[in-house]
DNA sequence: AAATGTAGGTAAAACGTTTTATCTGAAAAA
DNA sequence: TTTTTCAGATAAAACGTTTTACCTACATTT
């Protein structure tokens, strides 16, 4: 049983195919009672225009090509809902791919989306794929970046405010009474790790606290779970002065975690912590671990917002095409309320 | 800079776009010089052909879909990348869906992919789609059913072996020495769960162990977090005798391991627990939680290897088109080893 | 009565491929 | 020499839409 086209219902109709698909979509000029016959036979046929036909005669493919880092990673999860509901919305499909954090598999996925001629992008950019999207850009393409973004170029993209969501969290441990915070972070070439970075310092001097190289540790992207919770142990013990740890990503805040609960160090009465980039694992035992939380769904929206007002799907209120989203505090309990030692005491 | 297209290859060569498709796709009788000169004309150009117009044309889109329950899901992410590669390896591509465990959502995601003639189907099934992927198996269309089945239907399917995963755990408790064990599963109405539900009791029974109402407790899908923890809480504090705990669910093992820890329950000296389904979280934590894990990649490879012979890419060395795939137990500690009370102490 | 306008409708081209059927010219067979 | 054969190449149709340009018949204006 073939799928019924729109030739067959101008056929059941005595009309033409022409006129079938001008009532279909509104255009051109049709009596109203040929417009109610085809509507109805076209609905009591259960007709659907074949999109890949529709796709080759318009130029227009109606999905949109995603590239993220990694499709088991949370991010991924949270995002892809929204995502997919504000698409849906203005008749887009997206079709998801990871680049696995690698310049091949990125170069690869981007040729195949190229290739099965979507009409835009959104990307979670990759060290080492500037050129190939800045490609993209040259061709006309509709792209936005998701989660960092490539500094110098002129693509639009929308992340978390890094720097002022770590400076929240620094300002609340040394509110908190916390001297001698240590950083531990990763070695990805990416610009939201630099900004995490500036985050950390820049706001230990403004409240004048000079950083100390010592207490931040950085570590290989490509390390093993246990390799990292083995460095963070002996990062932890090497520094007795730290009476607070803040992790820049949530796994390297898992791996802390680990490897605090290894060393029986209580949380947060031995030490207190803080982890960038909430995770299912922090609010789930006591204490709690208080971390700072991406607004996924709100960058979800807004990246696909940009990238509709690039499609011409929608009118655009922003002036800007380069937007940082707020990042939340989520207070638990792995900071201590303050017992300010007073200078006095 | 519009791309290229046959015709171009064609005009440049001095030749007809028949030639030029039948070099390219290995058709036809073709000259060495010309088929090396359009060859290299269209490596130069950069030549990719218009998947959409191939489509049209072939009737095939070399895209599979795949509705799964929930993209953030851990299932999900396990299984996608697998999914991806071995699709890849035929020319295939991989449009994801979510049905939120959701009827309607389903049905709408199913017709989205009709609608956009995916060549193929792979689904985990929810209860209520039963019709609708029966129409897919009449209207000839390749399917195959991930994670679980419906029973009494003749769709092919690949999931964990369910009972003798249970099996396994039980076995595994009951040589240590435990008696009295709970488990705990949710009203979803999916084979698998039965299935792990009869795992339960029927190896109590061929271990000659009565199996008691009272230890099974069976939680609302729909519940809050919050609500499964209290379930569980006052579920364990009203059999004291219950030495050992059974969760049907990574989630709700998840909430027990909560629900342990807010009443001070100590794994495994106060109580033993496994979980079916392995988690991150239960590697991470001291003790580290015994689980049945399901082996992922392999179910994918299968459920993929499953659909590409029905579409006729691949040679099928199965007999069967139903495949349970044994499930591992991986030991960590929340099983104590066997302190055996010897009848005559 | 002739010219003009307009509502309602359609033929045909186009999108970029694949594939069938056919055409050409030269070599082989008669 | 004429016929057959066959390798090598291509024209044209088809896939299912959208859209341009055009046609018809009737009403209105001059």
């Amino acid at each position: 049983m073939k799928k019924i086209s729109i030739k067959d219902i101008a056929r059941m109709t005595g009309t033409s195919p022409t006129t079938v698909s001008f009532v279909l979509n509104g255009k051109g000029r049709t009596s109203d009672a040929l417009t109610k016959k085809i509507l109805a036979t076209a609905k009591k046929e259960g007709y659907q225009p074949n999109q890949i036909a529709v796709s080759l005669r318009t130029g227009q493919s109606k999905v949109i090509g995603l590239i993220v880092e990694n499709m088991g990673g949370s991010f991924f999860g949270a995002v892809s809902k929204e995502l997919e509901n504000e698409a849906k919305k203005y008749g887009y499909r997206i079709v998801y791919c990871s680049s696995e954090n690698n310049v091949r598999k990125g170069r690869e996925m981007m040729e195949m989306l190229a290739h099965q001629q979507v009409d835009g992008y959104i990307i979670t950019p990759t060290a080492g794929l500037e050129k190939d999207v800045m490609k993209l850009m040259t061709s006309k393409k509709p792209v936005v970046l998701m989660d960092s973004y490539y500094p110098g170029l002129d693509i639009p993209y929308v992340l978390v405010d890094n720097f002022n969501g770590i400076k929240q969290g620094i300002d609340h441990l040394i509110e908190a009474g916390y001297e001698n915070i240590g950083f531990v972070t990763v070695d990805l070439d990416l610009i939201q790790m630099k900004e995490r970075l500036s985050g950390y310092t820049e706001t230990l001097k403004f409240h004048k606290i000079k950083p100390d190289k010592k207490l931040v540790l950085t570590l290989k992207y490509d390390s093993t779970k246990e390799e990292m919770v083995n460095e963070i142990s002996s990062f932890v013990r090497k520094n007795k002065n730290m009476d607070a740890i803040f992790f820049a990503t949530n796994y390297l805040g898992i791996a802390g975690l680990q490897s605090l609960s290894n060393m029986k160090y209580k949380v947060p009465e031995d030490i207190a912590m803080i982890s960038f980039d909430d995770h299912e694992i922090f609010s789930l035992f006591a204490p709690g671990i208080t971390t700072i939380q991406q607004p996924t769904e709100e960058i979800a929206r807004a990246a696909m917002n940009l990238l509709l007002t690039q499609l011409g799907k929608k009118e655009s209120n922003l002036i800007t095409n380069k937007i940082q989203i707020p990042a939340n505090l989520v207070r638990r309990n792995s900071v201590k309320k303050a017992k300010r030692v007073m200078p006095n005491a």
